[in-house]
DNA sequence: GGTCGTGTTTATATCGTTTACTTGGCAAAG
DNA sequence: CTTTGCCAAGTAAACGATATAAACACGACC
């Protein structure tokens, strides 16, 4: 029982004047020159008909949609949901709609869910640039490049990507603050749950920060691998540790939370015998107990320079620019 | 520097054929009559031009685009997350893509995070049909079908909205389910922590399904009202409580973390002294200590039943009709 | 050799918009 | 009384695709 739509064409003819004339008063921008009452009479019966204008049409014949698209994956992580929703926050306040696409790690039918694929998707759908959440996997870079072929601005964030605006977090130094805390604390045996910090990828910056605080304290780097980011890798994880450290930084919170699980079931407590650190501060960390130590990140930073990048893309400038942030440390 | 996008003319001007040829050269039905020399032709130039088909133009032609609105609100929160990606993978499997719309509780410059400005906006974008994530508040329901007004089929889900389709879930026997479940355990003092069961919403069948539990075993119902939903709330209200209650029913798992720490603060033990039931089933309360009893949400399933929803629709059922669900209770 | 059928391609209309270009009025200026 | 100028509204050509009907080969058949 679907409706056929109402057309400019409709409220027209309902009002025997041509089309373009309900075009032109319908039209966002004032400038255009319409007597003020016929354009008055014209939004009135449009609104009276819930007219509604088709942005296919609109798009297609001028050449921008004023959407962009934003590719994320994992997103059923809380992280994702912060970020996503800063994002919508600050296109919207450039009048800017979002169209997301989620390519995830999951197996479809259809191989959907591929970056490159959806980055297709987003392009045919005629945005006017894209905001890519990075994951920091080999040769992205390249990949993101080879597919968007200059069509549309791209802007991604999280993990660097040479040759492409973005925003880095700076894992390095980030974590090698969160090592250095602890080791001011007084502890030495400080383990890393993570990416090997000789991974040469984006993701083993987290490794190489904590890395490199331990050496130039004369301490000895130890790492244990983490694959998935959830609860129960951290917690499988956790039972097997013993009492081998005295401090662990993990690679994000979902594995600290399931990590300090897995030592509590082995008897061993915390924060009194190990101290954890987290990465993410998702809302569950501050008031879990012990409530868990963690970097914060800067969300909101983030979708802001994002925007600012975008936009200075969509105004002319094509010079790629890459803008580090970093997340904060939250003692707790 | 934004390159001209290749089009179906630019392929047919360099093979020196008509557009027309390309245009069904590359149709995805396959259905159509071409040689299939000239086809594979088309298809192979197509690929080393980097041609891709613009959705819009196409959209507009055939009067649909296979791609469904998917609307929802609160973003940030975990939960949405795992829905949106379930949704995601179910519409994918009948080969739908997903335009997202999100409306949160921010205030914007423009409206637009507005529930009824994102369906115009979703509608004017084309979409075959909309998925709603309902918020359950006081006439959602009307005010849906007055901005739809028919034009493409709706589907909702979490809260009741009748005369439109939907996915249901029975929060009255989840809660009752829960809070019998404490009552076997011995508890007798049990608390409510949500909206209240007089309130005449569909948010308040949680508050309704505990009272119901609670005087058919003879006790009195207690609650506490708790607004937005997140730990920090729950925190608060858990050290006002003091040992007023053995046992506690929250409206979310956020809440639930919150009100334990806020409790373990005032030197009440979690379990020992207070038992405590959440709603969500959040990565973290399986991990966290003590892990939280909780009901976990069926996503998937909600999923699967919107997409067969909204599929009937597409094809042709045009009478509203609603499923119900319900969330498994995990005792941890 | 003309008629017919079959398999491919091409011309053309259409979808709902915007926009450059015309046209029509009407008052002020020459 | 014609010309100029200006404003408002109408005409028509895009935009990038699909779809329907018409044109075109080309061998088979009577």
């Amino acid at each position: 029982m679907k409706r056929k739509p109402v057309t400019i064409k409709d409220i027209a003819r309902l009002l025997g004047i041509s089309y373009s004339t309900v075009s032109r008063a319908l039209s966002p921008h004032a400038s255009v020159l319409v007597k003020e009452e016929t354009r008055e009479l014209v939004r009135q019966t449009a609104a009276d008909m819930d007219y509604s204008p088709n942005l296919m049409a609109r798009g297609i014949v001028m050449g921008k949609t004023g959407t962009l698209g934003l590719l994320t994956y994992q997103i059923f992580q809380e992280a994702f949901g912060y970020q996503t929703d800063q994002i919508l926050k600050a296109a919207d306040e450039y009048d800017y709609q979002i169209m997301m696409g989620v390519a995830s790690n999951r197996i479809s039918k259809n191989p959907r869910d591929d970056q490159t694929v959806q980055i297709k998707q987003l392009v045919s759908w005629g945005v006017d640039g894209l905001l890519i959440n990075t994951r920091g996997d080999e040769g992205e870079s390249e990949r993101i490049l080879d597919v968007v072929k200059g069509r549309v601005p791209v802007v991604t964030f999280f993990y660097s990507t040479p040759n492409l605006s973005g925003i880095v977090l700076d894992q390095l130094a980030e974590y090698y603050e969160a090592t250095e805390h602890l080791i001011k604390l007084g502890h030495e045996r400080i383990g890393f749950l993570g990416s090997h910090w000789n991974d040469n990828t984006p993701l083993s910056n987290q490794g190489k920060g904590y890395g490199l605080a331990m050496r130039n304290h004369g301490l000895t780097p130890n790492y244990a691998p983490v694959g998935t980011i959830n609860a129960e890798a951290g917690y499988r994880l956790g039972k097997e540790l013993g009492d081998q450290f005295t401090a662990l930084v993990c690679r994000d919170d979902y594995t600290a939370i399931g990590v300090c699980r897995g030592l509590r079931e082995s008897g061993i407590r915390v924060p009194d015998d190990v101290a954890v650190v987290g990465y993410g501060d998702i809302d569950a960390a501050a008031y879990m107990t012990p409530a868990l130590t963690t970097l914060a990140i800067p969300y909101e930073a983030i979708a802001q320079a994002a925007m600012d990048l975008m936009l200075e893309q969509l105004e002319g400038q094509d010079t790629p620019r890459q803008v580090t942030l970093r997340s904060r440390l939250i003692v707790r």
